[in-house]
DNA sequence: CTCGCTTCCGAAACCGGTTTCGGCAAGAGC
DNA sequence: GCTCTTGCCGAAACCGGTTTCGGAAGCGAG
């Protein structure tokens, strides 16, 4: 019973013109008449004419269409704001007529194995890759194949790159600076996943925090790719047995930061007491854990918004270089962060004492 | 630098065939020889052909593409699955070939809208509807349009549905039993959201499981529309504060059952303890919450994975009568049920004497 | 040998748009 | 009054496929 849509042709009819010219009336040629161009315009809205994407795609090559492949294998803590994301993303899209296309894969290799495919199938006329790398083998392809994409994050070799980002760095920089205010001295870092471009710059961001407080930047005190609560568990004990453990830790992710917690419990430390933990994603497991975990939360929806403006206009033609946005984290302050009760001389008697 | 795609024209002009041979030998019409289909095909994956979906669809009317509209204004249980829900979707949709099209809209009203829009530029050849009412617009619209579509969860009318659904009745069902084999006589309920179909459905479970362990249902003990924490928390102190309060509450959303958490600390009362409670979702936040939280566990990837397969299946024309399916929620034990240490009358002496 | 029936493929129309090209009419220039 | 532009639109090709239609072979039957 459904009525057939109107297209091109109808409109022409109806105005006794030629679809050629109905089509140039509406795409802005300027060989129209300005008159014919209302006439136009006024009578498609009338007859409620949409034109479908993907016939024009056929002669323009362009499907009005933004591609987001993701990754099913890795957890990561971009998860839990996947849908406030693609709010974003497709809010933003489908204001300017846009739709988004959402494909997944496993692993690196299907990763570019189905980025290829939708490439080959045009199923989009740009991409976003968030979780950036280093050295991204998805942004090789894309910019040899010399497809538009926008990156969720930065990279190793920004050229011709398009990005938006979190000012991860600064987040780490002011945890480091919030604990040294505490009057903490030992201060732990414990990153994130190897060959993420955000491990590299939130490391660098904890440095800086360090030199800024005027304390001494040690080694030992910083542990690397921790992105699961047990991973997070594990460096957590590791940092704690040290001859000088760390008073309070800063971490990379909050996943691994909710480890912490499993740690303090078996050395019978109070997070927040004994402990400080500050983390980074302001993921919704924090806000239920005892204490609330303190963290930098990351508005993933403002991000899609964004990403979406930057690829159609990377799509159109813009040069990457004008389409780099950072914006700040924010603080989330909650209860995992203190002044310490005990130095960490006391510190590593009392863990002596509960190491079983 | 891009290399042109190759079309069919290519591959037809490479065996000496013209294109419409190549289509018909593709597309399994029966008047093409047997060994020409061969040819063809042989030759069509050694040049690497791809038939783009949307020229095939100016003809066919056909994307290739299924339809997910996602609402964001809701905070429903299904967003920390969103990713696996997704996962499940693409997964088993790029499997055969097909491609999902997301949006999002805010509100009833711009649910619609966006369904209309979708439909009227025929991004997508058939939609996946989660999250189903009783009485749905979106079914309603759907099925006026006659556009196919398949729902995750059940629906007042089923006329012309086809769905995939968690056996949530059965999950309330099992929490009563297993509550009134802990000991528990007074079980409390607190429902989901007012006019989701699930809610029904629950509701419906939490009686029959009453009546099967030979427990009177007491209307004082059932509240309902509670989907937040805070909502949660209050429909959960108003079961505490009445003369006889249940010892045990079953939860139709987890998001709820995390509220119960703060009306216990509240009373002083221990969850796990004085006051057992089991939720359903399975959602992240209750592992991390303290005493972990005993819920009933739904696989969001398999459901997305299902779904696109019947959906597939519902756009090829088989009849919705022919794709419903339902399955069972699997039980999450953990810490927050366990046999009751206070009997209602002694629970009620202890809440009077901790309500400040 | 002819006729009729299959089998199999080419030619051409078609889907709904976009883009190129050419031409008519009106206005400008002289 | 004649040419030369310029403005504006129609005709037709095109994009990459699908589908309809018709006809040339090949074959068996009479």
């Amino acid at each position: 019973m459904r009525r057939r849509r109107v297209t091109i042709s109808d409109v022409a009819d109806r105005l006794g013109l030629t679809k050629s010219t109905v089509s140039r009336a509406l795409n802005g040629y300027d060989d129209i008449a300005e008159g014919t161009r209302r006439r136009v315009e006024k009578m498609a809205r009338r007859m409620g004419y949409r034109p479908l994407s993907h016939a024009q795609a056929i002669r323009t090559g362009r499907t009005r269409s933004l591609g987001l492949v993701l990754q099913t294998d890795v957890h990561d803590a971009h998860r839990p704001f996947l849908a406030d994301f693609l709010a974003g993303l497709t809010g933003e899209a489908s204001g300017e007529g846009w739709a988004l296309t959402v494909a997944s894969a496993e692993g690196e290799a299907g990763m570019l194995a189905t980025l290829e495919r939708l490439i080959e199938e045009h199923k989009a006329d740009g991409f976003i890759l968030p979780r950036t790398r280093v050295r991204d083998p998805r942004v090789e392809l894309l910019r040899a194949a010399g497809v538009p994409f926008v990156l969720y994050g930065r990279t190793g070799d920004p050229q011709g790159c398009a990005w938006y980002d979190i000012l991860g760095e600064e987040a780490m920089r002011a945890a480091v600076l919030r604990l040294a205010g505490h009057g903490h001295r030992r201060i732990g870092y414990v990153g994130g996943g190897a060959g993420m471009n955000y491990a590299l710059l939130r490391r660098a961001g904890y440095l800086a925090g360090l030199g800024e407080a005027g304390l001494a930047a040690d080694p030992a005190l910083m542990c690397h790719g921790a992105v699961t609560p047990e991973e997070g568990r594990a460096a957590t004990e590791a940092l704690l047995e040290l001859d000088r453990p760390p008073t309070a830790i800063v971490f990379a992710v909050d996943m691994a930061a909710l480890g912490a917690y499993d740690a303090a419990a078996r050395f019978g430390l109070g997070i927040g007491r004994e402990l400080s933990v500050i983390g980074y994603d302001g993921i919704p497991e924090g806000a239920w854990a005892r204490p609330g975990l303190t963290t930098y939360h990351v508005d993933s929806r403002r991000a899609g918004a964004r990403l979406a403006h930057l690829l159609i206009a990377r799509i159109r033609g813009v040069a990457p270089e004008q389409l780099r946005e950072l914006e700040p984290a924010r603080l989330l302050r909650r209860q995992s962060d203190a002044p310490p009760v005990l130095a960490s001389a006391g510190l590593a008697e009392r863990i002596a004492a509960n190491n079983t």
